[in-house]
DNA sequence: AGCACGCCGACT
DNA sequence: GTCGGCGTGCTC
């Protein structure tokens, strides 16, 4: 940015809303060649110091006491036009502070106080002043070695140098003494895991034609370096990598950066391996397992351009490349991509504000995409559609039975099994081979269903799942509706309802009895939680050390066991019935998933579903492997109740240790806002207050309102809006609020 | 967010 | 008489 003034502006490094806005400070002329727009300074506010970050120069809009900026925290630019601008956007439409936004955006290098110094020695003598300096060494034949040595290999440290020269560290220090060896102190970048070869591997695959036409599609646009975005849809296997791949080194070629995004790094190391393959050294790698120091090493590596190809995971979102060129995100469905922390943003949304900001290309990638995403990308939308329909081995997807198990219910049969996925099971332990054992995680709220006919009770004005709570009654976290709980289920009369819900332990126990021969694993929160625990177990299932692994999600997620010729789903019900409006898009994407992970050896595999209601969709659309036809069920809902992508949603989640304030406080909230709407036809909807679905954690209980509206920006106003009136007119309001635009989750 | 300034109750 | 409660208001 261009200097327009003589006073520094800057944003102070505070979360709070009446302090985000520039300050004006004046530069000494000491700072002058070191205070530029990006740079991070300390100066005098208020009494007291505090960081800031410089965002432009200009001059204060009135008559105002300008102090000096006492010092700079980097001696370079730590974000870039691009990166504030983002930031910017986000503390718009997140509702947080731009100092908050920067923090979040530049996290992965204030974590690290400095870097790693290392001292490098060099000769401080002309070629033939040292030899004759050597040869007058005689009497010192190691000082003599360790010189020619520092002459062929400048920049040794010292006990590199020692060790080449095979010495002791001991004679580099009297050279160094004598003057003869100066040292020059440089700051070191990390680098995580293996040092990457410096041959980058020739592509030898060739693509088949829809892998062409979609490259062709997304290279034209990269070439053309304006904003775009495309949803490649493909099947699991369709060889969507190859096309990231390739996409990346279309960038490449025309000199910017490109960045990768999937759901979870350890899930997916053979992604790294893939991409450092192909582009060598110049991939970083970014992700929340690194060091501080490593990752702070690749940070810069990505800001000085050295690394032009960046694989990382949510966070990495917000790598500092110069000038981007490409967004990847793999699997662009995944929730992972959504930080649930404090300020709630989502990856696949920074990324695209970043490429519109930059001129580059979304490039979003999944076997099932979100409902959002496909919606864009359908005619007429922004997106452009590009699909994979053919798998690069040929093979066809497993084919998937759905269990009925009112059936087994109605005839006996009350285990958790049923006789079909039993029947499987035996077979595979005969045949030696293995069986996955999917369950979803244990429902945090209970739902309630009737056993005979698979009904289950659902809020009228929401369609969410109502949940049951201790007292004895139903209720719908979104707008509170309550139901007492009825004895016969009014669908079939039957009096046969209750809770539901199996854990992990629970299956291994009914598993181990059904089973007895058979080698089980169990891979759930519990048993991974110490560290590596979860490589030893997905090791040991690999080398087919267990015929049966028992586990949740995690086992669902990219992992790839050749030996696996069924996969069983427990119950499909607990996801289905999540109190969230996105439980169908999650049980459809999950099943698909977990469907895709049988057969991928030599042998063909097959698919197991047990539910109690096998007709839905989402259920019988997994089966089929058919995301049409689940989209084709699942828009009307969304669309006559106002729910993503056709509108949007906040969660304002109040939290306090007494139950009845946060219960006031939500009320007080809720009133202030329909205030806050304008005339008679409410243009955002407010639904609750209701407890949250986790109604308390860590002592606080919690509250929320929910609201719905066709216009994302009127929403948002309306809370910034509210929000401020709080903070004006009811100063001692005591929850605390955090506030989430279309939460996906809402845990 | 902090820290000041400011106007009303119980203490050396 | 003062010490201190935390309500409002500002910070270049």
């Amino acid at each position: 940015m261009k200097k327009t003034g003589p006073y520094a502006e800057v944003i102070v490094d505070l979360n709070a809303r009446r302090t985000d806005r520039v300050f004006h400070y004046a530069v000494p002329p000491e700072l002058w060649d070191k205070v530029d727009v990006g740079a991070r300074v300390l100066v005098p506010f208020g009494g007291r110091r505090l960081a800031g970050y410089v965002v432009g120069f200009g001059y204060p809009g009135g008559a105002v006491n300008i102090k000096e900026i006492a010092g700079v925290l980097d001696a370079w630019q730590v974000f870039t036009p691009e990166l504030l601008a983002l930031a910017r956007w986000m503390a718009e439409s997140y509702l947080c502070s731009t100092a908050e936004a920067l923090q979040r955006i530049l996290s992965p290098r204030l974590q690290v106080k400095g870097t790693r110094v290392v001292k490098h020695l060099r000769t401080t003598l002309s070629e033939a002043e040292l030899e004759i300096f050597i040869s007058s060494l005689d009497r010192a034949p190691k000082q003599a070695a360790v010189l020619r040595t520092a002459v062929k290999c400048p920049g040794l440290t010292r006990k590199e140098l020692a060790d080449a020269a095979e010495v002791s560290p001991s004679v580099v220090d009297s050279l160094v003494e004598k003057g003869i060896l100066a040292v020059s102190a440089e700051e070191v970048l990390c680098r995580p895991g293996r040092p990457a070869g410096s041959f980058a591997k020739i592509e030898t695959l060739d693509l088949n034609a829809g892998q062409k036409d979609a490259l062709e599609k997304v290279a034209g646009a990269i070439r053309q370096r304006s904003f775009g975005v495309f949803l490649l849809h493909g099947v699991t296997g369709s060889g969507k990598t190859e096309v990231y791949l390739r996409a990346i080194a279309a960038v490449l070629e025309t000199s910017r950066q490109a960045l990768a995004l999937v759901p979870e790094i350890s899930l997916t190391p053979q992604m790294v391996d893939l991409f450092r393959e192909r582009f060598g050294g110049q991939v970083a790698v970014l992700h929340s397992a690194l060091s501080g120091m490593e990752r702070y090493g690749e940070w810069r590596r990505v800001k000085e351009g050295a690394a032009p190809v960046v694989l990382g995971t949510r966070s990495a979102v917000f790598a500092p490349m110069p000038s981007p060129g490409l967004f990847v995100i793999d699997e662009e469905h995944e929730s992972s991509y959504k930080q649930d922390g404090h300020l709630r943003y989502h990856a696949r949304e920074i990324a695209l504000k970043r490429a519109q900001l930059a001129g580059a290309v979304v490039l979003l990638g999944s076997a099932t995409p979100s409902l959002e995403s496909q919606f864009r990308a359908s005619a007429g939308g922004p997106y452009q559609l590009v699909t994979l329909n053919e798998r690069i081995d040929g093979r066809s997807l497993p084919p998937v039975r759905v269990v009925d198990m009112r059936r087994e219910q109605k005839e006996g049969h009350r285990g958790i099994f049923s006789r079909v996925l039993i029947a499987a099971v035996s077979r595979r332990l005969e045949e030696r081979e293995q069986t996955l054992l999917f369950l979803n995680r244990r429902g945090f709220a209970s739902f309630v269903i009737c056993r005979e006919c698979g009904m289950v009770f659902k809020c009228p004005r929401c369609d969410i799942s109502l949940t049951y709570h201790q007292d004895g009654r139903l209720r719908c976290h979104y707008c509170n509706y309550t139901v007492g709980l009825p004895d016969r289920c009014p669908g079939c009369g039957s009096y046969h309802i209750g809770q539901f819900g199996a854990g992990t332990q629970k299956v291994e126990e009914e598993a181990r009895r059904f089973f007895p021969g058979a080698r089980i694993l169990r891979m759930d929160s519990d048993s991974t939680a110490r560290k590596g625990s979860h490589a030893q177990i997905v090791n040991a299932f690999r080398d087919r050390r267990a015929d049966i692994l028992i586990g949740t999600q995690m086992i669902a997620k990219g992992l790839d066991f050749p030996g696996v010729t069924l996969v069983g789903v427990i119950n499909a019900d607990t996801t289905l019935h999540m109190p969230d409006f996105r439980a169908a898009e999650r049980t459809f994407q999950l099943l698909t998933q977990v469907a895709g992970r049988s057969g991928r050896g030599s042998l063909p595999g097959e698919a197991l579903i047990q539910t109690y209601c096998p007709e839905h969709y989402s259920i019988t659309a997994a089966a089929a492997h058919d995301c049409n036809k689940f989209y084709q069920n699942e828009m009307p809902v969304r669309r006559s109740l106002g729910y993503p992508p056709f509108g949007h949603l906040a969660r304002l989640l109040l939290t306090h240790e007494d139950e009845e304030t946060v219960k006031k406080g939500a009320a007080l909230v809720k009133e202030l806002l329909n205030n806050l709407l304008p005339g008679e036809k409410k243009s955002v909807s407010i639904l609750g207050p209701a407890p949250a679905p986790l109604g308390k954690i860590k002592d606080r209980f919690r509250w929320q309102l929910v609201l719905k509206a066709y216009n994302r920006n009127l929403l948002r106003d309306i809370i910034k809006e509210g929000l401020s009136v709080l903070e004006k007119n009811h100063s001692s309001f005591k929850p605390a609020i955090n506030v989430d635009i279309n939460p996906q989750g809402m845990l």
